[in-house]
DNA sequence: GCCTTATATGCAATAATATGGCGTTTTATG
DNA sequence: CATAAAACGCCATATTATTGCATATAAGGC
């Protein structure tokens, strides 16, 4: 693995692509790219060794399998070092928390939770959330509208 | 495109199984939900054909693109419709912002940012976000730790 | 409850796709 | 400019996906 893999402009194209469509044909990825299927093949095996691709994954319609609410949670933890501890591991063992992370600011974390419904939704915090120890508060976003939304990286091709 | 596609077990196993691994062969996900590969074609034509499935995508290591600036950063806008309107156009427009949503809470919107560096991020800020007409203020998160990260939406299966 | 119809299934043949050898071309290095 | 290393496309082979088809399972009518 590649500290710094230095990206040829195939590379970057090829990435696009993948990000595009993760399960593209090497001959349809060759097509964009301007390569053979056979250099694609072989690109992509490097690629993955070195970790520049962490995965493929489908990405589902949330409405389609029974999630209607989405929602950005500002988290504020009391001041002890095991009340960071146990909400990590917690987050962790939430499904419905899709995203965790520690960040400047206000808060000390963002997390991304998805819910079935805003019952389900308020259910959760209350329920589960608010009685992870060292929970002091949590402020929540629900989304109301998607404006954009996409997992692509911009490549500066 | 059926409007409430009613998904049985193996159709959950299959969807979780793609949100693991979009690039699994036929014959591995068959494996994994216990249906023959037949099945798996015919059930993943389904499912993409109704929408289920919104895609396939590579999953990108952001330091191996070199970004190594993700931020949570939380809009508000002057209160006039034109400001909306030209906000959102300006969203779809920036490769950096990733996601954008509409919220309840404070702010008005959510945007999923990522940068090259914090240069570019505070770059991106003052020089590209806060110059689009109708910009109140922006507050932003910029992540620290990612304690989680997964696109794998939950399934009770 | 049984017959009919529609849907789902596995198997096997076929079609599509990925992979690796190999000779050639391009790029980097002294 | 010569040489070595890396990347390339073509082609043959191996792997994988898809479709026809006969059988099985589930749903609806009476």
């Amino acid at each position: 693995m590649r500290m710094l893999p230095d990206l040829d402009v195939f590379d970057l194209r090829l990435l696009a692509a993948l990000q595009t469509d993760g399960r593209a044909a090497n001959a349809a990825l060759a097509e964009s790219v301007g390569l053979s299927a056979s250099q694609i093949s072989r690109r992509l095996s490097r690629l993955e060794a070195d970790g520049v691709i962490a995965g493929y994954t489908a990405l589902l319609k949330p409405e389609a399998v029974g999630l209607t609410v989405l929602a950005f949670s500002n988290i504020s933890l009391d001041r002890q070092a095991e009340a960071m501890d146990g909400f990590e591991a917690a987050v962790l063992r939430f499904p419905e928390i899709l995203e965790c992370y520690s960040v400047t600011g206000e808060a000390d974390f963002v997390l991304r939770i998805v819910a079935r419904d805003l019952k389900a939704f308020a259910d959760f915090l209350s329920e589960r959330l608010l009685r992870v120890p060292g929970v002091r508060s949590v402020r929540s976003a629900i989304v109301l509208h998607q404006i954009k939304h996409t997992t692509a990286l911009p490549l500066s091709i």
